[in-house]
DNA sequence: CAGGTTTTCTACTTATAGTCGATAACCTAG
DNA sequence: CTAGGTTATCGACTATAAGTAGAAAACCTG
């Protein structure tokens, strides 16, 4: 989340093919490399991987079209950096609205939107909301974030009850002081976790009717 | 499902390494080959691929812990076949349970057991049940193979009126004989779809407390 | 202190799922 | 042909989770 969209990280290739293009990135493995590990290298290249909140394994494609000259297996990784870490970028990249996509190279804009219905459905099933917003939050940012993930409006109330239900928030106890227009100060809440937990529910926050 | 129970087919190794153990059916990639395609290609040698009612990524691991010798990076597939369907299988495979699973090679006990868990969530969220059960049925005999997948008991009452509310069933008109016990006879219900559906809700079927 | 702003709470409604007992529709034995 | 056993189905009730709306609380500025 960075400046209240979904955005994510993309590389503009210098080089064919797909020269110009933006691309995800990541690179080739090394032998006896684990993927993970690989993938933490090549990234290390453009952020500062110790931001990172959270990372799972998205989808692997090995369909001979994807790369024009070459026959590639790619395993593509979701990766998550809290809204409020603003990692230095080398010039080459920069962050990129989800739903503005500009053009992509290989299938990255097909695995970027794969990576937007995985994080959506686990905002719904999961208490992964912890590895986008900062470390303390209030109700109404917390509900701002989930509205700009899920891509539709959410009740602060329900979004309230639901998480406290669940007992993925806590309350850490302060209060956030007021804004310049006023206001009654946002108490401010935790997530309990801070790695992946699966709820037995799920629909949290579908779209209002 | 086979004999009322969640069953994998596995096949015994003759050759070191893990000699005698028990592994899924898979092989090496061809150049230019989709995974995908390599997988039913494999399995062809295994059983009659066009019996299988659904088949869906599972995970990619390049652990290199994975196999003795060799670095391999490896992905799985989590492939189903219909209760109503037996096919063939050559000496070496056979079909076991998978809550007492023979001695494994590689990481394959740990991939089964995430392919049972991908199974479960799905049960519980999408119309996967259309892979596992017969093209009809009666509600008795859905229950009995939910029951046996998810690992508890399951209401009769409760999953026909779940599946039906989120449009999954439709009744095919017919019923079938009662058996020598005598009994009712049992209506008959076939799934709407047989591609996977998400549903928008969750909780189907959680263990009675 | 009046009026505006943001947050929070409470009550109500709706949707979905879980449970239990009654009833339906068949069988076989006598 | 009927009594009693068996399996399936239905209906009513309960429990839980989620969605909505409006009132109240807690701050600000002028």
């Amino acid at each position: 989340m960075r400046d209240g969209r979904l955005q994510v990280l993309l590389w503009q290739r210098a080089l064919a093919p797909f020269a110009a293009a933006f691309a995800l990135p990541g690179g080739y493995l090394l032998s006896g490399e684990t993927l993970e590990d690989s993938i933490r290298r090549h990234l290390a290249e453009k952020v500062d991987v110790r931001e990172l909140s959270h990372i799972e394994q998205l989808v692997t494609t090995g369909d001979p079209v994807r790369h024009p000259d070459e026959w590639q297996v790619a395993t593509a990784y979701l990766g998550l950096i809290p809204s409020d870490l603003d990692p230095e970028l080398p010039g080459d990249t920069g962050w990129y609205p989800v739903d503005q996509l500009p053009e992509t190279a290989f299938d990255h804009g097909a695995i970027i939107l794969a990576g937007r219905e995985r994080l959506r459905a686990k905002l719904s099933y999961a208490n992964i909301g912890f590895a986008l917003a900062p470390r303390s939050f209030s109700i109404s940012q917390l509900r701002d974030l989930y509205a700009a993930a899920l891509g539709h409006e959410v009740s602060a109330t329900n979004l309230q009850r639901v998480l406290l239900r669940r007992e993925l928030l806590e309350p850490t106890g302060e209060r956030r002081a007021s804004g310049p227009s006023g206001g009654r100060p946002a108490a401010l809440f935790r997530f309990r976790s801070h790695s992946l937990e699966i709820t037995d529910q799920f629909a949290v926050l579908r779209p209002p009717v």
